[in-house]
DNA sequence: GAATAAACGAGACGGTACGTCGCGTCTTAAG
DNA sequence: CTTAAGACGCGACGTACCGTCTCGTTTATTC
């Protein structure tokens, strides 16, 4: 039974790699904008209708090849919650100020928003990885006795991300050390603190 | 006798305002990628002249006439800070909820990469109107005597605001209200509780 | 016991029937220019390489199952030589307006002048059948008397079909039959008179 | 009163005259199949879109900017009509053998089948002169005496023109002096005897 | 009132990427 | 060796959009 696939020649897995590493290339060299898909069937030495068969267009394509789990993990654990805190903001900002990230990030939301098979993929492949080291840090501070309570990993990667996220990419603030340490003050503090008094009354 | 132009025929402003009718318009029928710049100049009986004479590219243009200050703003002051963030959570989820928004956040952030003038007019129209309903909250908290240290109201600005645009843009969740009572926790109590202790040195 | 072939699985004599008619119905329903090669594949219920395991292009399977002996022969003899001739001009009229053949006229020229091989079975298939029909009419006109010279068939053919062809195809007129009595009588005429006088030499 | 045209930019008569151009000598370089339309805009300095906005297709465009009036004249009158008849026939037999009009001819007459547009075009641009000079040719010999009847031009010009378009694109004969002398023998015939029996009844 | 000068509608222009399509070849598994 | 299925390289096609430009016309201000 050894009926790989169910008829017909099957599609060239060199194929697959030499897009792959076509895409990447050409994106470290022109940027999203600049690339043209005339380029990738080119430098991958295939046919655009090869690139066609296995994807219905640029950003799907680009993005398909383009999400993979992080390159960069923040050095964990450190000794204490405010020390992964601040190494997990600290990976948080240089994975985001890498210039080809940068570069994709605006089509990335795009496409996320239009695509949603790639945005089931980008949250498995990608952001999966990066709660899961939120979740270890956490189960890591408890262990310690920083923490009391259990904390939802996803929740924490909201305030562990999006800030960043928001400085680099919207505010288009220079996201130096100092604000990366009163941004761990006030995450780690709050990740201690949370569910401490009532929400919805005043602190005496 | 001031002489408002210098010479020759001025400015028609009904242009300008049928053109910004027209954008929004068309950016509501058919999204940011959908809009030509032909259809516009169509749509507000305009020749595309008039609109280069007056932007110099589509993105500036849809920009320009998209960005002012928010439109919608979280009802404050609440009685307490816990309030004041929750409703502040609450505004920016819905405003980044408008399916006009969405559709707009991946070009800006792609122009406001390549385009810093545009980012320090976003920075002014509408982050600086966000910012200071933060630094009112937090002054009314240091009043009402919820809040001991002084806290940098951009940086809160970060945690109010990133958190659900990368749960919204990137993260791709559903934002309820239970998410944004996490939400709202850690960063009330992140809020009080910074500062307190020695960043790098742990909890006894 | 008589193996009929080397080796290996024999062709399939289905297959070139199924073709043959999948050309012949898409040539009808959609023209040379609309038919494509895996239209007629999955209308003959055939795959591709087993019509380029027949054919080497597209035109050569096209041709070669589209040029057989003429379908349409004229009614000869009748009484006279320009009854003949009319006969035969009809003849080619009809043959000539056929849509289909219409449709295939001019990627047969083109054809013919770049594969000498098609040319030479076109001659042979097609031509020699007419051009056997023109000289006997000439032979029985001659039998009647009403030819006194030799008259080469090949150029009693060109006579006889290029003015139709060229009305039809280039000329692009309607030929009716007034036309084809024009025709003919001047046809006819030429076939009697011809080598009556010197050609040099103007007649008195 | 000089508004040349409705509003707008004009048409770039330039542009026209540098497509013509480009046209023409790529034809004569690669032939019609080895033309591109992105060859002939940059060879034009144009842009595709610059050719779209003329002519729909390549076929269009290239036949519209290649059917003009005939280069080649036959040398008439001579003396005779027989000499005349050959002259003419020498004069298609050469042009219709120069490579580049050979290569035309059955994508044109593809196109005229579905172009009755450019099918008039040709009628009066290129066949009209043509037959014309038959006109001329006709009215010559009777005025000399050589024809007591008159002739339609038209039909004139299919019987000497098609039998040479026949024989060179279809029969792909090589047609030498020899064979159109046996022509000119035979149409001068039929043009100076034609009508001089009842169609219908055979020569005693 | 004429001249100046800029804005206007219309639409053609150069450039360039896109995604589609067709041809003829090749690769697999099955027969 | 042939077949069905279908992927492959190649390369042209025609479309679309952008931002610029060229007209002829209109509308203020300036001389």
């Amino acid at each position: 039974m050894p009926a790989k696939h169910p008829g017909g020649r099957p599609r060239d897995e060199r194929a697959d790699a030499a897009i792959q590493q076509a895409v990447q290339e050409l994106l470290a060299e022109t940027g999203y904008e600049g690339v043209t898909m005339d380029d990738i069937a080119r430098r991958a030495g295939v046919s655009k209708a090869t690139i066609y068969r296995r994807w219905r267009s640029k950003a799907e394509m680009v993005f398909a090849t383009s999400v993979h789990a992080p390159e960069l993990r923040p050095d964990l654990p450190t000794a204490t919650l405010h020390g992964d805190v601040l190494a997990f903001l600290r990976s948080v900002t240089k994975t985001l100020s890498n210039p080809q990230i940068a570069d994709i990030a605006g089509p990335l939301i795009s496409e996320l928003a239009h695509n949603p098979q790639l945005a089931t993929r980008f949250q498995g492949r990608f952001l999966a990885a990066e709660r899961a080291d939120v979740a270890e840090m956490l189960d890591s501070a408890r262990a310690r006795g920083e923490l009391r309570r259990e904390i939802d990993p996803a929740t924490a990667h909201l305030i562990l991300t999006g800030p960043v996220f928001f400085a680099l990419y919207t505010y288009r603030l220079r996201v130096d050390d100092a604000m990366l340490a009163s941004l761990a003050d006030l995450i780690t503090a709050g990740l201690k603190s949370a569910g401490d008094v009532p929400a919805t009354q005043a602190k005496g």
